[in-house]
DNA sequence: GCCAACGTTGGC
DNA sequence: GCCAACGTTGGC
């Protein structure tokens, strides 16, 4: 069981979108970078990760879960680029925003601060329940 | 809207 | 295989 982060711009994906999916989950397509692809391909069924909002809001809003291994990218015919299914799983109740994240020295490590720019990162057990526990979410799913 | 950081591309 | 140019991301 490994933890994730997967970030959108609002205005792009938002979660309220996300969450009006359901069950049935959605791809997440449009990832064009190969870490971030490769942290897709290692993603188990039941592997839970963190939805963010980039450029608007800063803040981890929501839990997610893995719904369909990685599989190619519909939104493309290049065959480099595979994506997963996530489902939203629940809301964080108080959402985390970056700057708490940063101001949180147990998160100093976190790819939300030393990797900006990767779209979708690995959230150590630590990380997950320590932002679980500021959002709220206590136990941390 | 700006621009720093950083990943990718392409000439050599 | 190096590295300059270029494009994109994303915080501010």
């Amino acid at each position: 069981m490994a933890y994730w982060l997967f970030k959108s711009e609002p205005d792009t994906w938002s979660w309220d979108q996300q969450k009006a999916k359901g069950m049935a989950g959605e791809e997440w397509t449009g990832v064009r970078n190969y870490q971030a692809r490769n942290n897709m391909r290692e993603m188990q069924l039941r592997d839970l990760g963190f939805f963010y909002h980039s450029n608007e809001g800063l803040e981890v809003v929501g839990i997610v879960e893995v719904c369909r291994l990685a599989h190619p990218d519909s939104s493309t015919d290049d065959p480099r680029w595979e994506c997963v299914d996530i489902r939203a799983v629940r809301d964080m109740p108080n959402p985390v925003t970056l700057k708490d994240v940063k101001a949180n020295p147990k998160l100093a490590d976190m790819s939300l601060v030393t990797s900006m720019r990767l779209s979708v990162q690995p959230v150590r057990p630590d990380e997950w329940e320590e932002v679980c526990r500021m959002g709220g979410l206590v136990p941390a799913p």
